[in-house]
DNA sequence: CTCGGCCATTGACACGTTTTAATTCGCCGG
DNA sequence: CCGGCGAATTAAAACGTGTCAATGGCCGAG
C-alpha cells in the first residue's frame, strides 16, 4: 500500500506488514499472537511462518497501551550488595522469566525518598504488579499503585492490609531461637548488633531476642544493644570495636554480613571465638563457607521466598477475581556450627 | 469485569484531564513534561500544580510508543548469586536511577538460549539500550537489537565490533599477575581451578597464567588445570577434593567463590594454607572479610564497571551522533594477603 | 497607525497494537 | 429451496501521548 516497494526497506516491520505478507488482516495476526485458538490452524501456521521470515518482533509499548497491561513487573529491594536480597531477586527473576515476564529492578537503598521515586516510575511504566521489601511501615505508601490497579506483594514484610499478599519469614521466632540457643550454651551477657531499628527485620529479631531472655533467661541474663547504620561487614567491625572495651558472653548479629565483620575484628584483636565469645549471624548466606570460624546462623528459604512471592503476584494479576490473598509465613531454621560450639 | 471494587473514582487522569483543569491544551501539558523551556514560566507553574493536585502519572507505554523510545534499559548478567555481577548491577542501577532510567534485569544463567530469549524480550519492550555480559563469543547475536537501533555495551567483555562500546578488565593481565605472584613466592607446581573455559573470563585468566609461567617461570614450573561446571563455593570444594590426591604448591582460582570452597575443603582435610599450599582467588569480593585465611585476590573495580558502562550506554543513546565508541580497559590490581604469605 | 516578526500556545494527526462489532461463508435443519 | 447459525475473518475505532505546522497576540520599527 505505502509507496512502492513492498520489499525489505528498513521500515520497521509491524503487525500490518506481516498481515500483508501473509494475506490476512492485521486483526488476524493479532489474534494469532494473543488468542491462537480463535484462528484456524492453517492460517495460524502461515502467519507464524511469515513472522519468522520477516523477523517480526511485537511492539511492547503499543501492546501495553492498547491492552492496558503489559508483561512487566517491578522488584524493589533494600540493597543489591546484600546476598539476602540478591538471592530473593534470583528467585523472582527465575520465575518471572519462566512465565514470560520481565523484571524491573529497583534498589531503594533503604531511603524512603528513593523508594517513592522508584514506585512512581514503576507506576509510569505500567507494571503489572510490584514485589517490594518496604523500607518503613508507612501506612499507605502504595496508594499510588493501588489506585491504578497495580497489585503489590510484600517481600519479607507483613502485609499492610488484609487484601494484600505477603511472603515473610518469622523474624521474631528467628530472634527468639537465636538467643534461646545462646542462653542454652550458657551465655548471660548477650549483645545484639543490629542495623537501624526502623528496618522491620532488625526490630523483629530484637523483639524475639528480648522475649527469649524474658522467657528462658535466668534473672541475670540481659541484652545489650549496639546499633549501626547499615548491614555491612564494615559496620560489623565498628560494632565489634565498641564491644571490645567490655566483652559480652555472646554476640547475636542481625545478619551474617555484620557477623563477618564482627568476627574479623574479634580475631584480629585476639579474642577467641567461640571460647571467649559465642557468635551468631542471621540469613545463613552461602559466602560464609570458608569463614575462619564456621558461623552459626538462622537460615531462611531466601530463594524460595522470591519465587513464591513472584507466583503470588502473578496469581493476583492474572486471576480474574477468584484470587485469595495469602499471607505466607515461613519459619526460619537454626543452623548450629562452630561459632557457638566451644570444644 | 471487576464488579466488586466500589472505588469508582477511577477516571484515569491523563494529559487531557490535566489540560482541562489547568485551562490549557494537551499539547502544552506535554511540553511542560518534555520541553519545559518552551513554555512560559507562569503556565508551567500552573500546570505543574494541577499535575500535583490530580496525582497525574504519565503513561509510559503511550509515551514510548509515540516518541519511539522510552526510559528503559536492559541489563543481562550471568548469575545473580555471584557478588561480582550483583556489584556491577548495583553500579548500573545507581547510575540509571540518578538519570531517571529504569533497569530491566535479566539473568542468562550462562545459557545461550535463555540469553536469546531475554534479548528478544528486551527488544519487544523497546529498551533504549542493553548492557550485557555475553555468555559466549557468538558472532552477531545482537543483530536483532542493532537492526532496531538498540545500542549495546559489553560489560566485562570486549566489544565484538569496532562501533560498539565495552568496559572490561584485563583478565589476561590479571591471570598473569596472579601466577607471577605465586611464582615469586616460590611455587612451581601450580593448579588453576577454573569454570568452563567457554566463559571468556575463565579462558583469559588461564591465558595470562600460562604466559606468566612461560615468561617468568623456571623450567620446572607447570600449570595443572581443573575445570568445574560453575563458579560456586560448592564447585570449588569438589575441585579441592580432586587436588588432594596430589597437592600442588599453589592454587589459583578463577574467582573468589571457588577459592572459598577450595579453602574450606583444604582446611577440613588439615592442609595448611599458606604453609603447605598457597591460595589465590579473583574478584576480591567483600564477603571474604572474615575468611579463615585472608585471601589474596585480584581486585577489579566492579561497581565502577557497572556505573561507567551505564554512562557509556546513555551517552550512546542520548547523543545525537557525536558519540565516540569507547572500549575501556581497566587494569586489575593484586591484593596480597595472608593466603599467599607464609610466616 | 500599520506591518512584520516572534514567542507561547494550540489542534490535529500519528505511533502499532488490541478489540469489538460487523461481515463473509459454508452448512444443516426445516 | 430457504433461512439462520456458528466459525473464521475483517474493518475500524480506540488507547494516551509527542510532534509539528499553524494560530493568535504582543511589541517594536517604520
Amino acid at each position: 500500500m505505502a509507496s512502492s516497494d513492498p520489499g525489505q526497506r528498513d521500515g520497521t516491520i509491524g503487525i500490518k506488514e506481516v498481515a500483508l505478507a501473509a494475506g490476512v488482516s492485521p486483526g488476524t495476526v493479532s489474534n494469532v499472537l494473543n488468542r491462537p485458538e480463535r484462528v484456524a490452524a492453517a492460517t495460524r501456521a502461515r502467519v507464524m511462518e511469515v513472522i519468522g521470515e520477516l523477523g517480526f518482533v511485537r511492539n511492547g509499548s503499543a501492546s501495553s497501551l492498547r491492552a492496558g497491561q503489559g508483561r512487566l513487573v517491578g522488584l524493589m529491594v533494600h540493597d543489591l550488595a546484600n546476598p539476602f536480597f540478591t538471592a530473593m531477586a534470583a528467585g523472582v527473576e527465575d520465575l518471572m522469566s519462566e512465565r514470560g515476564y520481565a523484571v524491573i529492578l529497583c534498589s531503594s537503598a533503604t531511603s524512603v525518598e528513593r523508594e517513592d521515586r522508584n514506585l512512581r516510575m514503576l507506576a509510569e511504566q505500567g507494571v503489572r504488579g510490584v514485589l517490594v521489601t518496604p523500607v518503613e511501615d508507612g501506612r499507605d505508601r502504595f496508594r499510588l499503585l493501588h489506585e491504578r490497579g497495580i497489585g503489590t506483594v510484600m517481600l519479607d514484610h507483613a502485609a499492610t492490609r488484609p487484601q494484600q499478599c505477603s511472603v515473610t519469614v518469622d523474624d521474631v521466632a528467628g530472634g527468639h531461637m537465636a538467643v534461646t540457643h545462646l542462653l542454652e550454651r550458657g551465655a548471660r551477657d548477650i549483645a545484639y548488633v543490629s542495623g537501624p531499628l526502623s528496618i522491620r527485620q532488625c526490630a523483629d529479631r530484637r523483639t524475639g531476642a528480648l522475649q527469649a531472655i524474658e522467657q528462658a533467661g535466668p534473672p541475670d541474663a540481659a541484652l545489650r544493644e549496639v546499633e549501626v547504620p547499615d548491614l555491612t561487614p564494615r559496620s560489623g567491625q565498628r560494632a565489634a570495636e565498641r564491644l571490645l572495651a567490655e566483652l559480652p558472653d555472646a554476640i547475636f548479629c542481625a545478619n551474617d554480613l555484620l557477623a563477618m565483620g564482627v568476627l574479623r575484628e574479634l580475631l584480629q584483636q585476639g579474642v577467641r571465638v567461640p571460647e571467649r565469645v559465642l557468635l551468631m549471624g542471621y540469613d545463613d548466606i552461602e559466602f560464609t563457607t570458608a569463614s575462619a570460624v564456621q558461623l552459626t546462623s538462622v537460615r531462611q528459604p531466601t530463594y524460595q521466598l522470591g519465587r513464591i512471592a513472584a507466583e503470588l503476584l502473578l496469581d493476583e494479576c492474572d486471576d480474574t477475581g477468584g484470587h485469595a490473598h495469602q499471607q505466607i509465613l515461613f519459619q526460619p531454621e537454626l543452623v548450629v556450627r562452630e561459632s557457638t560450639t566451644p570444644a
